[in-house]
DNA sequence: CAATCTATACTTAGTTT
DNA sequence: TAAACTAAGTATAGATT
């Protein structure tokens, strides 16, 4: 005899995770391209409300580096990788 | 006559708010500590889930470095300014 | 004053279009 | 296949201790 709370379950909504690797290789791709945008906005906005400098570097599983910021890090990161382009 | 739903609303939890300086210098250092801690926690899991390198570096309004990665930024930076330490 | 609390705003895992 | 959706999980503004 099935119990009833096995169905009012809804699971569509934000699932708990582990904080590990992510193996499949799409899912980890689309946690990336989610959370780079999340963890970008974030220093966009601790920048702003508290008027400080803030630099952020993310190279993704395929090397493509994206960066937030506005010092010479920019700059310094790119000489010493000139073959890449920040995005 | 009062409306009932102006005694209704609590107030007490998170509000919303705009994302430009906060004037206010203590409230703006409160800020700072909170959001630090909170994208320090962004920057290991984005790290950790997808596998990638990741540096972040802040400057608080008093100048005070913070540091979150593992490469050779940190190393770089430090030796930029050479009187600091990172946190 | 720094640490904790609490309710609400924001983020995002899994799904659907 | 990417973009939008939905609801559960998480971060945090303001209050309290």
């Amino acid at each position: 005899m099935k119990s009833d709370g096995e169905k009012i379950k809804k699971n569509k909504g934000k699932q708990k995770i582990e904080i590990k690797k992510i193996e499949e290789n799409r899912y980890c791709q689309i946690t990336f391209s989610k959370r780079k945008e999340g963890i970008m906005k974030k220093a966009n906005e601790i920048r702003a409300l508290c008027n400080i400098n803030i630099d952020l570097i993310m190279y993704s599983s395929s090397g493509k580096p994206y960066y937030y910021g506005d010092s010479s890090l920019k700059t310094m990161k790119i000489a010493l990788s000139n073959e890449q382009q920040f995005h």
